[in-house]
RNA sequence: GCCCAGGUGGCGGAAUUGGUAGACGCGCUGGAUUCAAAAUCCAGUUCUAGCAAUAGAGUGCGGGUUCGAUUCCCGCCCUGGGCACCA
């Protein structure tokens, strides 16, 4: 009997499927189309491992078992390649990010193609090639042409030590994680797109996908859309009024103080009118010079400073102080917070650290009425209201809206609906990136690149080291930043701020359609045949940031008439976590576990087949090779299981093991229980090795595992004389009948517990699987020992007594 | 603190959503083969007692519903993930 070699084979196989070009997609093909993409990789310093694996393998056969269920299947690959470890990695070893990145896509293209994926790399993409980033400048100029990218102040992480701006991983406690100095909050112009504009698309849209409800429930907190009410307070004395936003006005008889975001407008506006300028203006400093981490590291200690203002509540004409704290931010709602300590946790600390008054207005469950001393009594959810005049005895959920209708009746507030999603804050002070497609002209102002100039390309001369202070790297470049106006012709300069790395992935997919195509961004009828994805595969990671981005961006240019359709992806999974002793695998932890010795010794197909044998796809777990061995054996033993001749002992129960096997492994897959699938196709050979198999069935074991183990399959395959490929034979089906047994074993309970087992026709009648039951002499011993008072039987599943 | 998952042999995990818990694989034990080992093949393997038939216990813990619960209900404990002064 020969060996299976599975280095020589697999390579074999590669050649093959690569000079045959099997796994190019036809994408002007009238076939049915199916889309299948997994999340493209970041091309780090660690190369693929494990996890990557976990991930590729298992989407890959998905890609291929639709492909088998006769669907065209396109699987593209590519590598989200700008971004902060490469720019870091230069910084530190002076090693320009384009040659180290190209290096390390070349040894993870090597590295995908050892996997045996069907990728079809024709049309593989590189988010930091010109060609690439040319088409995401485009983007930027379609979003700023459409009114939905504009400039504002925003703040940033500033480091004033390395002088330079931190991203939030960069931040750690506070601190700067090179050179430890505390971490200041500045304000910078910088670009944004008007995602928030979308809230309301974004949230319905979710309706119709087929992801899983964790992630949408996720997306939907994300982008937080609630039903509240603007309410004004006049300030007393001034000719000012205070909007605060509340989701809470039921409660508003209890409120007792105002507390405004030390950057608010109102404490800009105001600042001549506080009683206590010196302190307010201290307070705002101290306050700016915190991080958004900072601010929140701080714990639960509230500090603020009174301004001696008062706001008028006009439900009962209550005058309530007006303080300055950084507990409340300005971007968020209107920088306004109108205070109710007595149902509200935070509004209780801050009343209590600053000794104002406390009112109960909602009574629970306890029925509790006393007045509210500690954090525990704070009644924030069900209740019924009191001290609160007309809403006296209402349950929350009426008093709100009763309130609703008197404040607007009353004119001193307006319903809103308030979403928490923000604007895509994309502006990066970063060098590897794309660069933002904008002119600055002495005398035109602000220009945007004409689409016939792009791209703006990346400058070789740059000093990308960090100490262009809160400006991108870019602004060492003389070349790149001195350029002409292109309305006038006059002198101007170019934006230095480069683009989110999220805006590259936000529309890769299309890119996908038509990688080659240069005077598009993509072939629109190929966009619209092949949109959308059909299957997404990739970690829950992303579920609030790309996964909304990309939702984003597809709508945007829905919107614009780029494409037809305005969802990017119809269904989504998410892989399972792979971990090493229980943590993430990190570089920094060293805890990194390459496939590549695996690989070498058991062959991808073994390893793939193990990955998955771990368990469910969307579970995870943690690596280790213990195991690994059970696969080599199986693969040993399916190989010579097809190139060994037998002898078939009992031709119907073959038959009958074979439709079983295929309804199991068809079902599995479909499920994307691929740890069962492989694990029904060890119980046939081990069924086959005692009772054989003839040349049929081992055609339909080959044509099962072929999503699985993809190499095998086709040396298998071909073994069998079949035509190439075997990817591109039909599923095998199953006959219902023949997957059912005739007789079945039944166990036999008495009192709940198995007393003993009989064997019975599949639809035998209750009288004779009873009186066979009966027959057991054990279960007799047990029927012997009181009366029965009833007997159960379930059809192909139980007999039962219970005796009494 | 809030919101999701999840807790099953020595290990990874299965169980047709109320019907014989532990499929499949690893590991372990014994046997065959071999001068010997590796590899391979065969048998056994939840725990306790027993030579055995069998009995008792058993799916994180404590209750409940049921003839019967890993599965349904109530209360707790633990682990993993996500969000967090978001008004």
């Amino acid at each position: 009997m020969s060996k299976y070699d599975c280095t020589k084979t697999e390579l074999k196989w590669q050649k093959i499927w690569d000079k045959s070009k099997l796994n190019s997609a036809d994408l002007k093909s009238s076939k049915k189309k199916y889309y299948n993409l997994v999340m493209f990789p970041y091309p780090s310093g660690d190369k693929l491992h494990v996890g990557h694996w976990y991930n590729y393998g298992p989407a890959d056969s998905w890609g291929r078992y639709m492909r088998m269920k006769g669907y065209s299947v396109f699987q593209p690959m590519g590598f989200d390649a700008f971004g902060l470890p490469a720019e870091n990695y230069a910084i530190k070893t002076g090693v320009h990010p384009s040659k180290s990145t190209a290096k390390n896509v070349e040894t993870m293209v090597k590295q995908l193609k050892r996997i045996g994926c069907m990728y079809d790399w024709d049309k593989m993409v590189n988010t930091s090639d010109p060609e690439y980033y040319k088409w995401t400048q485009w983007l930027f100029l379609q979003m700023y042409k459409n009114g939905l990218a504009y400039k504002k102040l925003s703040s940033v992480n500033y480091c004033p030590s390395c002088k330079t701006v931190l991203a939030n991983e960069q931040v750690w406690d506070g601190k700067c994680e090179r050179c430890k100095s505390d971490v200041q909050n500045k304000e910078l112009e910088q670009w944004s797109w008007r995602t928030s504009k979308y809230s309301q698309r974004l949230l319905d849209g979710l309706e119709d996908l087929d992801w899983p409800e964790k992630t949408k429930l996720m997306q939907r907190n994300w982008i937080g859309r609630s039903e509240g009410i603007d309410i004004y307070y006049d300030v007393d004395g001034l000719d000012e009024q205070i909007s605060v936003y509340t989701t809470r006005p039921d409660t508003n008889f209890g409120a007792t103080f105002i507390v405004v975001a030390p950057e608010s407008e109102f404490v800009k506006k105001n600042f001549d009118e506080f009683k206590d300028k010196k302190a307010v203006e201290e307070y705002v400093r101290e306050a700016g010079k915190k991080s958004d981490i900072d601010r929140i590291a701080e714990g639960r200690k509230k500090t603020g400073v009174d301004t001696g203002l008062f706001a008028i509540n006009n439900l009962n004409g209550k005058k309530m102080p007006i303080y300055v704290s950084d507990f409340v931010l300005a971007h968020v709602g209107t920088g306004c917070v109108v205070g109710v300590p007595g149902h509200d946790i935070r509004d209780f600390e801050f009343a209590k650290e600053k000794d104002l008054e406390i009112v109960r207005v909602v009574v629970g469950d306890d029925g509790d009425k006393s007045p509210i001393e500690s954090a525990e009594q704070v009644q924030e959810e069900n209740g019924t209201m009191i001290n609160s005049d007309f809403l006296d005895g209402l349950p929350i959920m009426e008093a709100k809206e009763k309130i609703k209708d008197h404040i607007e009746k009353d004119g001193f507030g307006k319903r809103v609906v308030n979403y928490k999603l923000r604007d895509w804050l994309l502006s990066r002070q970063r060098f590897w990136g794309a660069p933002i497609p904008i002119i600055y002209c002495d005398k035109c102002g602000e220009v945007a690149v004409p689409e016939k100039d792009l791209p703006v390309e990346l400058p070789e001369d740059v000093d990308y080291m960090p100490k262009g202070g809160e400006k991108s790297p870019l602004e060492t470049s003389k070349k790149f930043v001195e350029t002409n106006c292109p309305k006038c012709n006059g002198k101007a300069r170019r934006e230095v701020d480069t683009m989110d790395t999220f805006v590259c992935s936000s529309w890769y997919y299309l890119r996908y359609l038509d990688s080659q195509n240069k005077k598009d961004p993509w072939d629109k009828n190929v966009a619209k045949n092949w949109m959308p994805v059909d299957m997404y595969i990739g970690g829950p990671e992303h579920a609030c940031m790309h996964l909304i981005y990309a939702r984003f961006v597809m709508m945007a240019l829905h919107d614009f008439g780029y494409v037809s359709h305005d969802e990017p992806f119809l269904k989504l999974i998410h892989q399972g976590l792979v971990t090493k002793s229980g943590a993430k695998m990190s570089k920094s932890k060293g805890n990194v576990v390459s496939p590549d010795e695996f690989v070498e010794k058991y062959g991808s197909d073994v390893f793939r087949m193990y990955l998955m044998f771990m368990g469910p796809f969307t579970d995870g777990g943690d690596w280790n090779d213990r195991g690994i061995t059970g696969i080599a054996r199986f693969v040993e033993r399916f190989w010579s299981m097809i190139i060994e001749k037998s002898e078939v002992k009992d031709a119907d129960g073959l038959k009958r093991a074979v439709h079983k096997l295929v309804k199991r492994v068809t079902r599995d897959i479909e499920k994307m229980h691929f740890n069962t699938a492989v694990a029904a196709l060890m119980e046939f050979v081990n069924f086959a090795s005692k009772n054989g198999v003839d040349d049929s069935a081992k055609k339909i074991c080959v044509q099962l595992i072929a999503p699985l183990a993809p190499h095998l399959a086709e040396e298998c395959w071909e073994t069998l004389g079949q035509k190439y490929s075997v990817v591109d034979s039909k599923w095998p089906t199953f006959d219902e009948k023949l997957v059912i047994d005739d007789t079945v074993v039944l166990g036999v309970q008495v009192n709940g517990k198995v007393r003993g087992e009989i064997e019975v026709a599949k639809d035998a009648k209750q009288e004779d699987a009873i009186a066979l039951a009966r027959k057991n002499p054990n279960v007799l011993k047990h029927l012997s020992e009181g009366k029965v008072v009833k007997e159960i039987y379930v059809p192909g599943r139980i007999v039962g007594f219970v005796v009494k």
